[in-house]
Formats: structure tokens, C-alpha cells, sequence
DNA sequence: GACCGACTGTTCTCTAGCTAACAGACTGCA
DNA sequence: TGCAGTCTGTTAGCTAGAGAACAGTCGGTC
């Protein structure tokens, strides 16, 4: 539960396979493995994708490489095309496969003929967006006033609220991630972070071994 | 029209006075001065504002008073209130009429009725908020990789497409900024927003006297 | 159990851009 | 026509954090 009310539940149009086929007969599902791009900031796609298992990372890549991570989507959201009625539309986020991922792909008119007949699926659709709204003007709000010291613990508690899982020691994110990938989430350079993150390790507040983080005081991340 | 074929034309739900009004039978006319607050962020607000007439900024202050502007909003675009179910939520963001402006206020649930019962609105509505995303996440974007100089110009360009008008002398925006606004926008401080600006003027790529800027050159904004 | 690739820890340097501070210019009002 | 308030122009430090660079550590695999 955020702050402001708006539990991460209410992202999810929660329709079964029968569902989504019923109403989007050309409906494919996909098995992808870790890392697999699935569609690149400028290509042309038509299709919506629906995360059905497992994690996409939507992100933004500059020319030198170095990538923003702008959200990590779960089970029920969706990405891809616009909605908008002009198809042949470039993209403009990167979206990637974070560990084994099922999606369900979608093409954009089937999706909008869904969304503009099933009422509910609208109003969830709408909330959605504006919690995604909401999750972006405040990490503007990050980037413009806070540094990259207070920038991670907030991001360290969106992903315990969104992402973790109860483990012996507290508090673990069950999603692994590199100090790389926490800098591009945070938007932050990976020394940095790495050096932060050994001062809270240092001061208890939290512990990992590579690639798993596991919180122990959720409350001393401010 | 975007780069990427978003035109921000279809934010608006066009909707006359008299559909407004049977739509949402509590709906009061608010008439604002320049700078009037219409809700400051974490006050509890429980109505939709809906943009008839002038422009709104939604931004962000910190505890210094520093602000950072996330949106500026135009006729038929509406904030205020989420659209959750849960009432009595905090506000996030602060919004401050732009000059003289005409709002609706319109009640949380009777925004909600009007868009689960119109098809129309509600997709009108769904599309709104995916644009949004779409500029927010540009925005994101241009923080974490551009310097203040290509913010700046990009920022410029943007305004001249939502809020722009031809002038004489080329192209014209139609809201008045002063350099401290245009520095909250664009997420830096005044005094290198006002010698950039210096620098383009000097470049005969804009003028501009006091808070009025009248870009010469638009594609010179590179 | 030795090797390779991926990840982590740390240090040093360098710079964009922030703050502060102040002077000049314009605007409107008495 | 003068004064107050607001806006602009510019300069001089100062610092957060980026980038590069490298050594250490883990963990899988042959």
C-alpha cells in the first residue's frame, strides 16, 4: 500500500487465458528468457503485450549505452503500443524480459475493441494509468529535488512494496538485481550505489549477497 | 503534433457546458485569478477540476519553496482528485492557476459515474492519460541524460506546440513565462536558464522581452 | 580445482550546475 | 517623476556525483 492510497493491485485487469482469448482471438503467447528484448525504443510496433508471469523492465537507452529504467511491470499490466487509432506508431521505451516472462501478445485493435466494449476492463485500464501517472510524477519529483542517497531508499521501499517478499532475516525483494540495474532504476551512476548501499549494510539497515537484497528495517529507510 | 504522432488536441474530452452540467449535476464554475492556488499538494481534495478557459500548472514545491512544474494544462484537460474509490485521499501535487482561468469543479463520484457510463469519455479519458505517461517519461528521460542546455530548448519546442500562436515575427508562445518559471520547468536554476536564453537570443534563435519569448527559428532548436 | 566472466568495492579526477550575491532594467502605481 | 517591487544579467565559489580505472570476489563449468 503506497502512501497515497493507491495499492499496485488495482494495476491488474484480472482476466484468465480463457478471457483474453475469448475476447482477443489473435491472442499469442510468449515464453521468454531472461534479457530478451522485446521491442526496441524506435521500432514499429502494433501490438499490446500483457505480462502474464514474471517481470518487464521499460526503459530508455542514450547513445552511449547507459539505460533509465522507467518502470518494472508485473503480472497484469500491460505495454506496448499506444492506444491511439493511427497505427504504425514508433516506440518509445525499450522493453525487456526480466528473468523467464509469459506474456500474452495483442494486436492494438483487438485491445482497443476490448477496452472501448468492456467497461470494466476500462475503468481498471484508467486507474492503471493514472497510478502509473502518479509513480512517474514522483520520481520526477526524485530526480529534480532529492539526491541519489534518499533516491535509493525510496526506490528500495517502491520495490519492497511492489516486488518483495517475506524471508527469515525481513524483508526480501524477489526480484534480483545487480548494482547496475539498481543504479539505472535510480538513476544514478553504479559506484555510487555501490557505495551507499555498503553504508546501509554497514549500518543494518539492510543486507545482500550480490544479486539478492534483503531489507532488514524497512522503517530506518527513512 | 509530437514527434510521435501524439497531438495533444486529443486531451481534450469535448464536452459542451450543457453535457457537462447533465452529466454532473454539482458541477460549480470556478473563475480564477492569476496564481491562485486551486489545491496544494497533500491537502485532502475530493473534486475533479476540469480546464475551461486559461491554463493550470501542476507542480511540486520542496521545503524550500523551490518548485518543479510537472504539467501545464490547457482547455479540456482535467486533474484533481484520483479517480480510486477510496475517498478523502492526499494530493500530490499543487495546482495554481496560470493568469485568469475558468474551471468546473465537479464532484470525485460523479466524474466516476460520467466515466463508467460514457463509452466516449472514458476512452477520450484513456487516451488523455497515456499521452501523459508518454510526456512524463519523456521528461524522465531528458533529466537523467540531457544537460540543462537541450532541456531548455526541448522545452521550448514543446511549449511552442501546445502553447504557441504565429506572431510577426515567427513563432509566438501565448503564455507568458517569466525566466524563474521557465527554469521551474524545465528543472534548473534561473541564472543558467537566463544566460542560455542569452545565448540563443544573441544566436538570433528566439527573443524575447521579459516574460514575453518569440522563437525566431524553431528548427534551429536543433 | 583452475579458469573465465560477471559482479562488487574503492579511489581519483573533473565538471555541470547550484547557491549566493548584487547591480541594472523595466513596470506600474501614487 | 519617483519609488517599490519584480524581473533580468552576470560573476564567484563550491559540491554532488559522473566517469574511468583497477583490484578483489564470487560462482559456474569443464
Amino acid at each position: 500500500m503506497s502512501p497515497h492510497g493507491l495499492s499496485s493491485s488495482h494495476c491488474c485487469v484480472q482476466l484468465s487465458e480463457g478471457d483474453w482469448r475469448r475476447h482477443c482471438p489473435s491472442l499469442t503467447v510468449l515464453r521468454l528468457s531472461d534479457k530478451t528484448v522485446i521491442h526496441h525504443q524506435g521500432d514499429v510496433c502494433d501490438d499490446v503485450f500483457v505480462v502474464v508471469k514474471g517481470r518487464v523492465k521499460l526503459l530508455r537507452l542514450n547513445r552511449d549505452g547507459d539505460q533509465f529504467v522507467m518502470a518494472v511491470l508485473t503480472e497484469g499490466q500491460w505495454f506496448g503500443a499506444a492506444l491511439t487509432d493511427r497505427s504504425h506508431m514508433t516506440i518509445a521505451d525499450t522493453a525487456e524480459a526480466k528473468g523467464r516472462t509469459v506474456l500474452y501478445r495483442i494486436p492494438r485493435k483487438e485491445m482497443r475493441t476490448l477496452l472501448t466494449s468492456d467497461r470494466d476492463v476500462a475503468w481498471h485500464a484508467l486507474e492503471a494509468q493514472v497510478i502509473e501517472i502518479h509513480a512517474l510524477r514522483r520520481k520526477l519529483e526524485l530526480m529534480r529535488f532529492h539526491d541519489v542517497r534518499s533516491r535509493l531508499t525510496e526506490t528500495l521501499r517502491d520495490l519492497a512494496r511492489t516486488h518483495g517478499g517475506h524471508c527469515r532475516h525481513g524483508f526480501e525483494l524477489d526480484i534480483k538485481l545487480t548494482q547496475q540495474e539498481l543504479a539505472d532504476l535510480v538513476g544514478a551512476s553504479r559506484p555510487v550505489v555501490s557505495t551507499l548501499l555498503n553504508d546501509l549494510k554497514s549500518r543494518g539497515v539492510l543486507d545482500y549477497h550480490r544479486t539478492l537484497i534483503c531489507i532488514q528495517n524497512l522503517a530506518a529507510l527513512e
